[in-house]
DNA sequence: ATTATTTTAGAACAAACGTACGATTTTTTA
DNA sequence: TAAAAAATCGTACGTTTGTTCTAAAATAAT
């Protein structure tokens, strides 16, 4: 009986806990992380102004947490596709798609990721550069991969992560049709730009 | 001798709203509009909290004005240079040339265009959607002119918007090398996306 | 049942903001 | 040189913000 109350009232709390993430990133993807107000989230949830800080500490934690939490899903997910694939090629094939499909099933989280990069500051900031870097560096690598005459990748990865990342300025999920024709124009272009470059110079 | 007298008044006026201009843009680039205060424009430019008033009559007109002089430009320069050209190909690599160079040469500006294009409202935000809405139209008539077998360039173009826009997130002025590489990255990558779009329906 | 603990709410605070105002200085005009 | 116009500044106001504090309500423990 103790172990049930207990549990359902931690239950209750993660429950909270998960509603006011979702609230808080559907608020900061729509008005901006600056923008967003602690007490927008206070109404949308209907957890008054005060109690909110008994989930969260502060504003820019909770932008953290977000931030983290959609990070370290996306790359997980990234990581674990990857481990099946051995041709180059079909590894590039899915860590677009996994980004993109990624992107367009939590436009609000993956909207912040690629649009408050510099709103975190300190050690926040930190950590998130950090994970950020080394799901960078994957991609890199793939691309290094591929075409093994690349000795600085950066102007591809950025390229391919430009057009991945700039979907949240005009996908519209109630009106654009599915992602695989996404992923397979962004594909074919990562392809081509990875196969031909610099080759003018030989 | 009045002439003399209005000439560098009115050149001061000028001087002094083009310092305004320059600070503030160099502001909200480097802390977002909304992070930015008119108490740092007044630092950043010596003039007082006050006076700024003499130059602008609220924020967002700023932000309105820095917006409009930054989109005009780069689409002026791009229609010039484009009137020169026939070939579709050309007629492209035109387009990725102006627009990254411009990018590079405006840092601060097109970063604003790219990362604050949601922060202007009402009529302020409508007459900047017109154009920006004019200057895609631009790019994705190019794009149905190398392959008129595309019936939506959606994907492909903003696919390409994608890759130029997302520089500012990485491109580094002081060590990055000049924009050759970048343009002949992006071009490659979008005629290939281009020539290749939906080519396995047929 | 009563005490202790956790959960919740609302008010209060200090800081920062955009903007308006009034006064003062500088410049132009007559 | 006196009057009029402009440029310029500092202050003040009302609002909004993130956060804290206090107290009440609900729940759990003994």
């Amino acid at each position: 009986m103790i172990q049930f109350t207990k549990d359902t009232a931690s239950e209750k709390y993660n429950t909270r806990l998960q509603t006011i993430f979702n609230a808080a990133s559907e608020i900061f993807a729509e008005k901006g992380y600056h923008q967003a107000s602690i007490r927008n989230i206070a109404k949308a949830t209907g957890v008054s102004l005060g109690h909110l800080y008994y989930y969260f500490s502060n504003k820019e934690e909770l932008l953290y947490k977000i931030s983290l939490n959609c990070f370290e899903s996306v790359k997980f997910s990234c990581v674990e596709k990857l481990e099946s694939a051995t041709d180059s090629e079909e590894r590039l094939l899915i860590f677009i798609e996994n980004h993109v499909s990624y992107f367009v099933n939590h436009l609000n989280e993956m909207k912040i990721l690629a649009h408050e990069s510099d709103s975190l500051t300190g050690d926040f900031n930190e950590e998130i550069l950090e994970i950020k870097r080394n799901y960078i560096s994957i991609l890199e690598a793939i691309v290094m991969e591929i075409n093994p005459k690349i000795t600085d990748p950066t102007i591809i990865t950025f390229s391919i992560f430009g057009m991945m990342n700039w979907i949240y300025t005009w996908y519209n999920p109630k009106i654009s049709s599915g992602i695989s024709q996404i992923v397979e124009t962004i594909f074919q272009m990562a392809i081509s730009g990875i196969k031909n470059f610099e080759l003018k110079k030989n």
